[in-house]
DNA sequence: TTTTAGCACTCTACTCTTCAGAGTGCTAAG
DNA sequence: CTTAGCACTCTGAAGAGTAGAGTGCTAAAA
């Protein structure tokens, strides 16, 4: 589907209706455009206009005698080529950053405070979600014997972001054989992907050099910690501030979805192929619950080049230029926290 | 202030009023009683006993020709002497602890698992706080060199509970040292609570063994870390089937107070006086935004009879008698995953 | 050919009224 | 002390009327 060519003037008219309609959350009459836009033109040519524009999809209607207020098409030809994203001013750059510097670089506290900065700063809903350890380097094995019946597992990943696992253990092993089963450990799996270990590591014949039973039960126990995705999201409440949420039937589906972290992940982590900023408006997200609102995500790198993501998740009628501008500055500051200056721990 | 004694009609009167309007959320009517309730009375005679308790606070009219409605008064009496605390079913008993058999008795997971098995069993809102780290006792403290700027303190908590911190160093230290740092702090804080550590740390002649600075910078860092309080919440959304939040300005309040988590931690946080499983009955909760709802909270204890909470949140028209069986219980198979037999590690 | 003024038409949202139904309080009889 | 009966009150839904906003169309003006 070749999407039509805007003439100059639906092109004015429809940025005009969008920005009115973003302000007011009321249907844009031509009359106000006439008034408040300086176009030169009359009401009566911006309703012909308009109505060249509600044919192509663009606007519509609530009811025939309403103004216009713009479809999904109608954003996403704002979004992709009229909105000029503004840089933003120095004091809303420092706020950001500001935001960070009680946090002690705690890897669950900055997503912590991210999903609080991104919600405080747009007044929409934050969110940040952690890269999936899965995909995520081991850089080093650390095993403390606890006491008889426990060892500790610590698990540094290269990026940053430090694990750790209780293993039970049946024999009680002195410290050079617990020491013995760290070094075994990271000559074989330092370096990799814990995915990739998983998968080795299901190979026996890894383990020949040393008794199999208690090196299997680390390695399994090591192996099974907690790999979910986490997600931290604030500001929800947020939309309750919006005119056109102020029904229950209207937020509901949204608060449900909001409610499990895992889909809420699946709609912020982009197709790897893209990178950088992107937003979803409405129905694009494919998400039931989500037609009335758009997200805005973008990428941040952590040290072992694994990936995760934030954004903002806000009502279609979302102030997209600012919105835009915050995520993708936030995601820089947070992927600058990791850069091995300040993180290193990976020579 | 006394409360008035009722007679056995007045109770049982009471009585029907909560239990029918628990069902219905609707007001009501005398007529209603006399049809579902056998008492062997008239609805006017059911009428004359309501204005009675309506005199004494118990039960209130929305408006002059509607049913009657418990007060917090009424709910008070309803649950201090009239409910019966059902014992659960053993088939629920499974359900709750079914819920765990997932996870691995890491304690972010037990707690996350708690907060939504809550808000599942109870169709309410489910909580878990966790214990105040700074009032745990800190078992051991390993040091573990990473590399040349960084060493990482791991904290073994008495509750099982295990706490990273990454600290920045100057100065490359040798192996030796490092671990000559933690037998030296060891020596002096193992066994203490965090807060008297953190006390006693500030003086400095405490130190006076060792080389003062990086000591002090190992200590200043590892004592810094995040002593928050973390709470979990599940199934807020489960208000939205409320029929007396069916309107945004009722359950909007409710929402930002839970969006404050610190708020929250206040809220379900007994007095240290008070043991056991508690109710808090509207208002009672003295946060604004919850009058019309009511909190079921207990206390589950960790190994270093450090103790948390657990709780669930709903709407004042709850059923009390389930709810205080499901959180009693709860926190009871909590505190058993904390027992010494499972988790030891602080012989 | 394009733009604009004018006008009839439509739809919403608010207000006012009416009306049935539910529930009470009171009184007087059982 | 209990109950039947009845007048009274209040809610909530349904319907009618109205002002206002906004459109589409047509015909004149540029």
């Amino acid at each position: 589907m070749t999407t039509p060519v805007l003439d100059a003037r639906q092109r004015n008219i429809l940025e005009a209706i969008v920005e009115c309609y973003n302000q007011t959350a009321e249907p844009v009459s031509s009359r106000r455009i006439a008034r408040d836009y300086e176009m030169g033109l009359s009401a009566a040519t911006i309703r012909n206009t308009m109505a060249d524009l509600e044919d192509l999809g663009y606007v519509t209607q609530p009811h025939t005698s309403a103004g216009r207020i713009p479809t999904e098409q109608g954003y996403r030809v704002y979004v992709d080529s009229m909105m000029t994203t503004e840089e933003l001013s120095l004091r809303e750059k420092q706020r950001i950053q500001d935001g960070y510097v009680s946090s002690n670089r705690d890897f669950e506290e900055i997503m912590e405070q991210t999903s609080k900065i991104l919600s405080e700063t747009s007044h929409y809903t934050g969110i940040a979600v952690s890269p999936e350890l899965d995909e995520s380097v081991l850089h080093r094995l650390e095993l403390i014997s606890i006491d008889s019946k426990h060892i500790l597992a610590i698990l540094l990943m290269a990026s940053g972001v430090v694990k750790n696992q209780v293993v039970p253990i049946t024999d009680n092993l002195s410290d050079e054989e617990v020491s013995r089963m760290s070094r075994i450990f990271n000559e074989k799996f330092a370096g990799l992907p814990l995915k990739q270990i998983r998968q080795t590591a299901q190979l026996k014949a890894v383990f020949d050099q040393y008794p199999s039973e208690p090196m299997a039960v680390v390695v399994h126990h090591t192996l099974s910690l907690d790999s979910e995705i986490h997600v931290y999201i604030d500001g929800a409440s947020n939309f309750f501030s919006q005119p056109e949420f102020g029904d229950i039937q209207k937020i509901e589906p949204l608060f449900r979805v909001l409610e499990r972290k895992e889909q809420v992940a699946d709609l912020l982590s982009a197709p790897p192929s893209e990178f950088g900023t992107q937003v979803l408006i409405g129905s694009e997200s494919g998400c039931e619950g989500m037609e009335m609102c758009s997200i805005v995500r973008s990428n941040y790198r952590t040290q072992g080049n694994q990936f995760g993501t934030i954004g903002v998740i806000g009502p279609t009628r979302m102030a997209y230029p600012r919105v835009v501008s915050i995520v993708k500055f936030t995601a820089e500051v947070i992927s600058q926290f990791f850069e091995p200056s300040l993180m290193n721990f990976g020579g």
